[in-house]
RNA sequence: GGGCGCGUAGCUCAGUGGAAGAGCACUCGGUUUACACCCGAGCGGUCGCAGGUUCGAAUCCUGCCGCGCCCA
């Protein structure tokens, strides 16, 4: 394998990261090398991710750009940790969105499916697949998606579609797929049946109007939103115990415009407190109204074709139900039949999930799948821990709906897709072909025309991807999956029928052990982002401006199990300055003969501030293992972002910059550490930012490749206490001489002579030489003259600081300094006082929180007092 | 209508019984030889409201108000 140019040699890092001129060699480089192709013969222990697969016609977006950064991040880590890690990617067909690309760009040619037929329609599918579909699997090349590309999937290949057919045979020979006539939700401009979570509910602005049914005392009013549909009425329904229409149960009533009487039947699903507590019914075109009219066995009346126009003999033949629905309305109005009208009126009206058309509900025959042992089976992985759901508090929400799932219709009146694999006979019959078997043949016999829900395909995505129904040594090897990650929106649309699919195909073995819910994105005002606002954001604009590991390492800060969460251009920024950050530190550290040439010097040898830094690194290690095994993104990103920029660059830099000017042996010491810390951290942030880390790592190690390196561990090292304790107070020390300069208006840049008194009192006094450069002090020279001294109140003691500032100091601006900090005190002072003050907390606290408030109120005092001897002493102005 | 969740700094969010935090924004000062995509110093909060439990409540309980999501 020959270098590219993208793989700086040591040392040599251009002052800048350049993301935009690397990332994509960096990610060739990988993909060529067989990093990401899993191995079904390996010892390791498997891992394995299956991506949810985007929409063939998709292309990535903020919500995609969330998931497949915490996959990348996942599947990198257990990788450097040694398991076989197989995340395998793929594309959905996308039944209903694909087909209405194809047609559209038809109908630019001005023609229609039907002109062109099934078999050269389905070719165009194909056709147009190739050019224009998975633009998508390039742009999660940018991302920097380590999947196996040599396993990429899609539904409509051969062996998926095997699998389909397989699953379908089986269902059907164990009775669980049937067919029946029932109402569905048809989409009038789709022209399909689709199931119950493909369409979308919201509050529409319509009408309620009440309408007098018969006449006289055999009267009932009637409210409805869809007046049309009452051409189709076959009865009026009251609840039983209704004591205003008891004397019309069992009676007729004439139905008005069409000269029909129905019955007036009584059913306990009328709710009588809404409206007049009459409804009508229509059995053909509301699914509460055919399941009324299947318990009082009523004809059901259809009066509408699949396009939504009306077929009903009268006036209102061939009107659109929206045309329909005011005809209808002022013809009744002309016979005084409206009672009341209500308008606007806000009620939930679905809308189709692909082209937004509002359903209509429709009787007709389909295909089902009886899901209640599926479900139930679903339920109980959940239940029994099997599959475990992060965040828990989200089982609840999939108890309820496993429990409580209808039968899911899985025909659709579509060309795209996978033909249902049934065939009818002459003589009606019906026979369901599998597989390996040959399709009747001969005078009469038809295969059905519908094709099969794309869920319904997606749904065997965790084994038919690995070959299934054969068994193969994928799945011998990678299944069950690890983990499945996706949006909580999407738990019931996949997650549920995988794990119906999974556990019934799979002789009960469910296909994922967990199952990590994210949240939305949401723009800055925590508004989600839609077209129709306008405030959506394009990753891939992020990518460009930004670079991937900073788009990547934005949607992982805000990432915690269950809740949204949300971004802006802002943070995007916030995170390439991190990466800014990073390679800059990488940069003077490397630039100062930072290696990890040689092995960390003993403990002992070791100054305090580098037995700070690395006990702190142990702690990261540590915290950021148990983040990612509580899938804690934001708080493992947030814990390695600390650490890197406060802790590491803010301070160990500073102090390994005295520690080099030492030169010799600790010099190289520290060298050491500077190697030894990036080394650790390079590797922990890889799986989030993989790009930089890899740049940055290959040059300092002279390694292959971060991808392939070990996952680092604890050091074990017992922590030093001590030293903590000692950084501690010199950052104390640093920051309240630098607030002193700032208050006294000294420029940053301008050295102060001075001394530095009691340091060996409170255990600071190898810390002396590190505070003095940190807040550029210089050695008292013959004519040092303190013009103000300063008192710092540490733990163990005061340290006193004398500064020569060469001048008068500013009195007022010292005073409301020192008012300040007095204030601060006599606020603790109080606060202390009133609880020991109190006899009942002395009593009942326990004894270690009352000893920390005495302690607390010691040191109030002794603040408090200083400050006053100071303020005496200063100078009257 | 049923269920779940949320209300903490200007914005987005951590913190779930013993000293109110972070990032961004804002103010002041800065050509500090890693970094101005930066450095240093600041400003900013009766933790939605009202009760209760407790020695002690942002944290636990009850009610109310406001917001969101899922389901009907």
């Amino acid at each position: 394998m020959t270098e590219t140019p993208t793989a700086p040699q040591r040392n040599e890092l251009p002052p800048a990261w350049n993301p935009a001129e690397v990332e994509a060699g960096l990610y060739q480089r990988w993909v060529e090398r067989g990093y990401f192709t899993a191995d079904a013969s390996s010892d390791k222990p498997p891992y394995t991710i299956v991506l949810p697969p985007p929409n063939v016609t998709g292309s990535l977006h903020m919500g995609h750009a969330l998931n497949h950064s915490v996959m990348d991040a996942l599947t990198r880590r257990r990788r450097m940790q040694g398991y076989e890690v197989l995340w395998l990617p793929g594309m959905d067909h996308a039944g209903i969105a694909t087909q209405n690309a194809v047609e559209r760009s038809l109908a630019g040619e001005g023609r229609s499916r039907h002109d062109l037929g099934r078999e050269k329609f389905v070719e165009r599918v194909w056709e147009w697949k190739a050019e224009y579909g998975g633009k998508i699997l390039d742009q999660m090349r940018r991302l920097g998606d380590g999947v196996d590309w040599s396993r990429e999937r899609f539904t409509m290949d051969e062996g998926l579609s095997r699998a389909v057919q397989t699953i379908f045979k089986k269902l059907y020979d164990d009775g669980l797929i049937y067919r029946a006539e029932r109402i569905i939700n048809w989409c009038p401009r789709c022209q399909t049946a689709l199931s119950d979570i493909e369409v979308d509910h919201s509050d529409d602005e319509g009408e309620l109007v009440s309408i007098r049914y018969g006449s006289g005392e055999r009267s009932i009013v009637v409210a409805t939103t869809r007046a049309e549909t009452m051409l189709g009425d076959t009865a009026v329904a009251v609840h039983p115990e209704d004591e205003r229409y008891q004397h019309l149960i069992g009676t007729e009533v004439e139905v008005p415009l069409t000269g029909r009487y129905v019955p007036i039947v009584a059913d306990e699903h009328v709710d009588p407190k809404f409206g007049t507590g009459a409804v009508k019914v229509t059995p053909a075109h509301d699914p509460n109204d055919f399941e009324i009219g299947q318990r009082h066995d009523l004809p059901a009346l259809t009066v509408m074709d699949g396009r939504g126009v009306i077929t009903a003999k009268g006036p209102f033949e061939g009107l659109d139900r929206f045309e329909a629905r005011p005809a209808v309305v002022a013809a009744l109005r002309e016979q005084g039949r409206i009672v009341a009208e209500k308008r606007p009126y806000t009620h939930a009206v679905g809308h189709c999930s692909r082209c937004d058309t509002v359903v209509e509900p429709r009787l007709s025959m389909q295909w089902w799948v009886k899901v209640e042992p599926l479900a139930k089976a679903a339920g109980d992985a959940v239940r029994d821990g099997r599959t475990k759901i992060h965040p828990a508090e989200l089982s609840k929400r999939y108890f309820d709906w496993v429990d409580n799932l209808h039968d899911w219709c899985i025909s659709r009146q579509l060309w795209w897709g996978h033909r249902i694999p049934v065939w009818y006979g002459p003589g009606g019959e019906v026979v369901c072909v599998g597989p390996d078997e040959q399709p009747p043949s001969g005078e009469g016999w038809v295969q059905d025309e519908d094709v099969l829900d794309t869920w319904f395909s997606s749904g065997l995505w965790p084994f038919s991807t690995m070959g299934w129904p054969e068994r193969t040594d994928e799945l011998a090897k990678f299944y069950p999956t690890s983990v499945l990650s996706t949006g909580y929106d999407i738990l019931f649309f996949w997650v549920v029928r995988m794990m119906m699919f999974g556990l019934y195909a799979m002789d009960g073995k469910q296909p994922f052990d967990d199952v990590f819910l994210h949240g939305l994105i949401r723009d800055q005002y925590g508004k989600k982002m839609s077209k129709t606002r306008g405030n959506g954001i394009d990753p891939l604009d992020w990518m460009d401006t930004y670079g991937a590991d900073a788009t990547r390492f934005t949607l992982l800060r805000g990432t915690s199990p269950g809740s949204d969460l949300a971004v802006a251009e802002e943070w995007a920024a916030g995170s390439r300055n991190f990466t800014t950050k990073l390679w800059n530190a990488t940069r003077f550290a490397l630039g100062n003969g930072a290696t990890v040439a040689r092995p960390l010097p003993p403990r002992e040898a070791l100054t305090d501030a580098d037995r700070w830094v690395l006990d702190l690194l142990d702690e990261l290690v540590t915290e950021v293992d148990a983040h990612f095994e509580s899938f804690q993104f934001a708080k493992l990103s947030e814990a390695l972002y600390h650490f890197t920029w406060d802790e590491f660059c803010d301070w160990y830099l500073e102090l390994a910059k005295v520690q080099l000017a030492e030169g010799g042996v600790r010099a190289e010491a520290t060298q050491s550490v500077l190697g030894h810390v990036l080394d650790v951290l390079l590797r922990l942030l890889h799986p989030l930012t993989p790009f930089i880390t890899e740049t940055l790592w290959t040059t300092l190690t002279g390694g292959e490749s971060l991808v392939v390196a070990d996952w680092p561990r604890a050091s074990g090292a017992e922590r030093d206490a001590v030293a903590a304790a000692r950084i501690e107070g010199l950052k104390k020390l640093v920051t309240e001489i630098r607030r002193f300069r700032s208050d006294q208006g000294l420029k940053p840049a301008q050295k102060v002579a001075g001394k530095v008194r009691g340091a060996c009192c409170v255990d600071l006094l190898d810390q002396v030489p590190a505070v003095r450069a940190l807040t550029r002090m210089t050695e008292p020279g013959e004519d040092f003259a303190a013009t103000v001294s300063l008192e710092v109140g540490l733990p163990k003691g005061t340290v006193t600081v004398e500064l020569d500032t060469s001048g008068a100091i500013d009195l007022a601006a010292e005073r409301k300094r020192l008012a300040k900090d007095l204030a601060v005190a006599e606020k603790e002072r109080a606060q202390c006082e009133g609880k020991l003050g109190n006899p009942s907390f002395t009593d009942k606290a326990p004894a270690e929180v009352v000893a920390k408030i005495r302690t607390r109120l010691e040191a109030a005092n002794a603040e408090i007092e200083r400050i006053h001897a100071r303020l005496e002493s200063l100078p009257q102005s």
